[in-house]
DNA sequence: TCTATTGTTACTTTAGGGGTAACAAATGTA
DNA sequence: TACATTTGTTACCCCTAAAGTAACAATAGA
């Protein structure tokens, strides 16, 4: 019915402050170049009484230009133009809006002493500020070599100022990372990859302790990744458990706890 | 009773995509540092039942931490980086949404030969699209020494490379501009101030001819700023008059037109 | 004169955000 | 232990913006 236009920039317009609507009679006038309200509609699929609306509200915004007459006729202005002011517009606002934020907090103080991240990107946000706050020494155990690439670059940049100590369940996943990795070996692999609490499986992803006294610990139960930011003694005494296994080439776990 | 939140910053929040509650809750987050959902209700004002749900997104989106227990905290992410994440998923989204648009179009072919423009960000963007396009000389009439102001370097560059005539009603009012400007005198200016069409009064601002083949005119009507784009053998003849007026000393006006 | 199109108006529906009340569970206190 | 408070959740309501529908007067074309 109405094949010209492209969900994808209806949606885009949507995210950039269009309705719907707007999107629609926007975009459809872009390929249009000139046209009556009749003919918006026809080629996007929004009704005719709404046209006439849409376009009036898109004209006082300055992204639709009108030409009187009987019929009245319709232009898009350059999207150039049109997207490049709304860019600005936000620009501005993020400025502002960040400058009064920071009036509320000069700096975040980090009380807690645990702390649960939920959203995939507050994970990495937050690994990356632990990254920047490495002073002497990071270890690092992983089982995913995925989730450890993706840091891999932020890796090697810490890797020439400071100690980086990479430990890894099964060497042999993780052959095509450039660093020199430690293998736990695949009892304690197993282990961490199949944690059941309450019937519910976590499998740990990933776990880094910076200068023994701030560590994160990343995991997934059911479908949902997740992360614990701990500041505890335990991280200083883990810590020195690692130091242990280095040196005795072994790691001792007990399951029953 | 909650004088704490700036509603300013509110505003911008919602403009970058938070909701109204959302922002209240990002923003008392951040100058609380690490609160309770309680606290965030009695600082902000946000019902306390809804505040449960609205932290959750937060957190879902990354914007917020959570430290379990009973009861459970939350902390505001750095607002810097939430900023910056927004800015970045905005900036990604314009750029697509160009991309998409200008597949549609290649060019904006300019067809018709009489325009009107009715958003104020619209005329001053068209405006410079005729000063980009003016290849030969430009000729410009205007009342309004604020609204000429704004396009003074404009000109300025203009006047470099390209012939430009400046006219005005009267050149007391534009004496602070560095311009070599001609006066049509008071009588004109009066008539073209003080247009009455249908018990509306028409108020020409500005008239701009670019090689006799493209003109714009600005007006205000009521309190509503309107400008016309014109390409029509008149506008060649409105360029006549103008050298005849030049060089006679003296313009004629038909006022019963 | 008749017909189709244009432009306008009034109405319905829907979804999302906001606000209120009430309640069970957990926690704290006399 | 009994009671009161706080926490976290649920079920509602209201309002608005946006989308969709139907009908109609004015205009233009045949």
């Amino acid at each position: 019915m109405y094949p010209a236009i492209n969900p994808d920039l209806i949606h885009n317009l949507e995210k950039l402050g269009f309705t719907e609507n707007e999107g629609k009679a926007y975009a459809g006038l872009v390929s249009l170049k000139e046209a009556t309200a009749r003919e918006v509609h026809e080629l996007t699929g929004v009704p005719r009484a709404k046209v006439y609306d849409i376009l009036k509200t898109l004209s006082k915004k300055g992204f639709v230009e009108v030409r009187q007459g009987s019929p009245v006729y319709f232009q898009a202005v350059d999207p150039k133009h049109v997207i490049g002011r709304i860019k600005d517009e936000f620009f501005t606002c993020a400025i502002e809006a960040l400058d009064q934020l920071n009036e509320l907090s000069y700096d975040i103080p980090r009380f807690s002493p645990v702390w649960c991240i939920q959203s995939e990107w507050g994970i990495r946000n937050r690994i990356r500020e632990i990254f920047g706050n490495v002073r002497d020494e990071l270890i690092v155990f992983s089982t995913n070599p995925e989730f450890l690439g993706e840091f891999e670059s932020d890796l090697k940049k810490l890797e020439k100022n400071y100690r980086l100590i990479l430990i890894v369940d099964d060497l042999n996943k993780f052959r095509e990372m450039p660093f020199d990795f430690k293998e736990t070996g695949k009892e304690f692999g197993d282990f961490v990859r199949n944690l059941f609490i309450d019937g519910v499986q976590y499998s740990e992803e990933c776990f880094m302790i910076a200068d023994g006294k701030e560590s994160i610990a990343v995991h997934t139960a059911g479908d949902k990744r997740e992360a614990v930011v701990i500041r505890l003694p335990v991280v200083c005494y883990l810590q020195k458990l690692i130091y242990n296994w280095l040196v005795k080439g072994g790691i001792m776990i007990d399951t029953q706890q």
